[in-house]
DNA sequence: TTGTAAGCGTTATCAT
DNA sequence: ATGATAACGCTTACAA
């Protein structure tokens, strides 16, 4: 003897039919605003719309159509990173403002567990999304793997190593980091190390691979620390054990600006200035790198771009558009302030 | 070889049942566990699954079963806030994680622009999920209007003032401002001023309610700044205002941690010592508080626990359970720091 | 245990 | 300009 949910019915297109006295095809024009339909069909319904309280059901719309009008946003990553990296909600904002505009909703789908991993699959296998733009993929990753199964319209940002041809975005992290080891280089450094991030992704490799060809014959590698995630906490504990390994390292390449804002503190717990003593630059030029001390010189990333790249390319396969080149690059900058 | 064509064809119920040889009911009871199907056509029914690649289409599911086992999770914040707060990812993972023990999807929708409310609107009138979790509503928000209208079931984090009787869970703001703004009373602070942020919000207007309710007589509203925004940016210009309006201030209450680092920063401008010669309270204990010289001593807001209890409370209503009372309380602590 | 058939709420294709 | 009617892909009584 439960009380029932107070979950009033709702009203269909044939409610409003017999209200306004016409046939559903009729109301079905009216709703999607096509010609042919007389004023005064129009009149009674919309006004039996407004008097039953009509909303048209997406879903069942859907079924028919074959389209949804929704496109999928699904951040692969650990909590403490979508949390703490700017980059990501700007590139959402970037891919919402796009998908705004061509009339489509952005659905944001967080991936957080195995068990997220076969929930995701199953809503994206489900046709809730006609397209869906993915950000920092892992190799091997399963979503990846349905994604391709289904043939689901997609682009990828960044490019994990085994994605065959499907479309990705980006930006160039291997020159990048090469320019901005080049501004150590500049000043004179001549025992810069780097504290190397998330290598089991593309970002994460290739930054490592543009600091080694900026080296060039002087790279060693007892000089690189490798920590997991682009975290504050990883930076620190990566640049202590860089000046354990080497104490006299007078430049640091921080994966980027949270891992280089964890290098500042270490090397200040160590009681390195920076940058008298020690030249720090880091990647992204998030909020992190406004709020260090001193400031960081770092690769500005246009996050915003790179969302709005992403579902434009989308939204053109979603046209039937065949996409070519695949990979698309989204220009970086170098930004010059106190820490170099 | 290889089918490299682009979008082939999705399978349905009925090529499996064609492929297996039985009818379009059993493979539905083996698609979805039931009883009473007998071994050899659970298996050649799997066998055709696996051979025409099928997946369910949920969208038709959803038609007829009345259900999409989704939720919406609305954000309705300028862009620079749910990049910069902390908050608001907590919250949403604590809600992401619950839902998932109970297999329902997350579904993220930021509301950036008037239409994007439009979109958002659609979406939620759209039979697109089950129920939503609203985050930082404004007051006469047009998407509280049409949950209401709808009687879509829904939890807000946080209660706007002209919400009737819909579900909600929050802290309590107004009692832990007062008690944030004691620690500056107690450590013999006599001219207490506050940076007072959103007050278009009840978390806004609660904290600020609660620093007066501690101050008693001793309130002086020239000693409240009001500020648009919890950020770093307006937090700096509230205090530079404050400073300006009276020198001799030496306790401020920033209505959160970003505004409470901008604080500092504007004391530090203006030669001030923290905490010799004016304290700082915040609000959050977000990451800010850390990062902070010195680091803050503020209000411990338990974000992940407030979106858990979030989806419960929505879970609860979409069992058809009656939700009293309709607000609860996730209780808040005090940490303290050094900047008293 | 399995098949049949009636919807679920739309849109789309016909005649009219 | 409008009204039947057939899909869309699935679940679910009810029959067999």
């Amino acid at each position: 003897m439960t009380s029932p949910p107070t979950r009033r019915k709702r009203a269909t297109v044939h409610d409003v039919a017999v209200e306004a006295g016409v046939s559903r095809g009729t109301v079905s024009r009216v709703v999607n605003g096509e010609r042919y339909v007389s004023a005064e069909a129009r009149e009674a319904i919309e006004a039996a719309i407004e008097k039953v309280g009509y909303v048209p059901n997406t879903a069942a719309r859907n079924l028919v159509m074959q389209r949804t009008q929704a496109v999928g946003f699904v951040v692969h990553e650990p909590h403490s990173l979508f949390v703490d990296d700017p980059n990501i909600g700007n590139i959402l904002l970037g891919a919402n403002e796009a998908l705004s505009q061509a009339d489509h909703q952005l659905v944001c789908l967080v991936v957080d567990s195995e068990r997220d991993t076969d929930r995701i699959t199953r809503y994206l296998s489900g046709g809730f999304v006609d397209g869906v733009i993915m950000v920092s993929a892992r190799q091997n990753d399963p979503i990846t793997r349905v994604i391709e199964r289904l043939g689901l319209p997609a682009t990828f940002v960044g490019h994990p190593p085994d994605l065959r041809e499907l479309p990705f975005v980006g930006i160039d992290n291997r020159s990048a980091s090469a320019d901005i080891t080049g501004e150590l280089i500049g000043a004179g450094r001549r025992h810069i190390g780097m504290i190397a991030a998330a290598l089991d992704r593309d970002s994460g490799s290739d930054r490592l691979a543009g600091f080694r060809d900026a080296l060039g014959d002087r790279f060693d590698e007892r000089l690189v620390v490798e920590v997991p995630l682009y975290s504050h906490q990883d930076g620190f504990a990566g640049t202590s054990e860089l000046l354990r390994r080497e104490p006299d390292i007078d430049g640091v390449f921080a994966a980027s600006d949270a891992v280089a804002a964890g290098a500042l503190e270490a090397l200040r717990a160590a009681g390195r200035s920076v940058p008298e003593d020690v030249s720090v630059v880091g990647f992204d030029d998030s909020a992190w790198a406004l709020r260090c001390h001193p400031p960081l010189t770092t690769v500005h990333q246009p996050a915003a771009a790179v969302g709005q790249r992403a579902a434009e390319v989308l939204l053109a396969q979603l046209r039937g558009e065949t996409i070519s080149p695949v990979g698309s690059f989204v220009p970086t900058s170098i930004v010059r302030r106190g820490s170099v």
